[in-house]
DNA sequence: GCCCTCTGTCAGCTGAGTCTGACAGGGGAG
DNA sequence: CTCCCCTGTCAGACTCAGCTGACAGAGGGC
């Protein structure tokens, strides 16, 4: 998944993915310590709801993944690690990217 | 602007700003070719008013530049040109880009 | 005069994304 | 039993991006 050059669709998700200043910082703190949830929550003082939220865009996007351990203790804990990519953007690409999205050609209107 | 590490804010508004298919399209059309704006609506066979929005975001974040030109016959037409640009996204980018937020730190809300 | 092309802006609708409080459940420690 | 920490999910409110049709104005060609 790194490097390889993503379809349409998938750069307008992952852009979408990591457009948001929430999901950067969530990103960052993961990246730098595999973390549980409710601690992250503490770190970037922000209800755990939204987090799930967020975690959810993120794990869908790819960058993330969560694991849910259970302890020897019987408490469950869920981990969050971040996943490396690598993207380069510049017209080219753009270009290239555009050229498959669904639904992308002018007069690519049938099945409606 | 191309290659320079952008801050936080600005990073979010670019990816935000590439991550819609309409304005993926827009980018490619107007990097293959100079265009006005009218004609872009034709191809791209989208409502000139919906067209102005995004060229609006594209213009905010720098990736497009608008050019007024008024025609020897007087009649007057909108130039739109793609503006070049590089940025290289991986965790270390985002962790980077994580720390300059306005109002990143934790405990940073103090005027509000 | 009428018709055509182009630019730009406006009010208004709709849907998706965001955020919050509250809830249900599992399990350990005092 | 009571308190605490953890994981999930839910409905509701609220904001904003996206999208549309309509309008005003400038100018050329017939």
């Amino acid at each position: 998944m790194s490097g390889t050059s993503p379809t349409g669709d998938e750069l307008v998700s992952l852009l979408a993915a990591l457009a948001s200043p929430h999901r950067l910082r969530i990103l960052a703190a993961v990246a730098r310590q595999r973390t549980y949830v409710s601690e992250l929550a503490r770190q970037l003082q922000m209800n755990r709801p939204l987090l799930y939220m967020h975690l959810q865009k993120l794990e869908a996007a790819g960058l993330v993944t969560g694991e849910l351990v259970t302890a020897p203790d019987g408490s469950s804990v869920k981990y969050v690690q971040a996943v490396p990519f690598t993207v380069s953007l510049d017209l080219d690409a753009i270009a290239l990217a555009a050229q498959n999205l669904t639904g992308s050609g002018p007069a690519a209107e049938q099945e409606k």
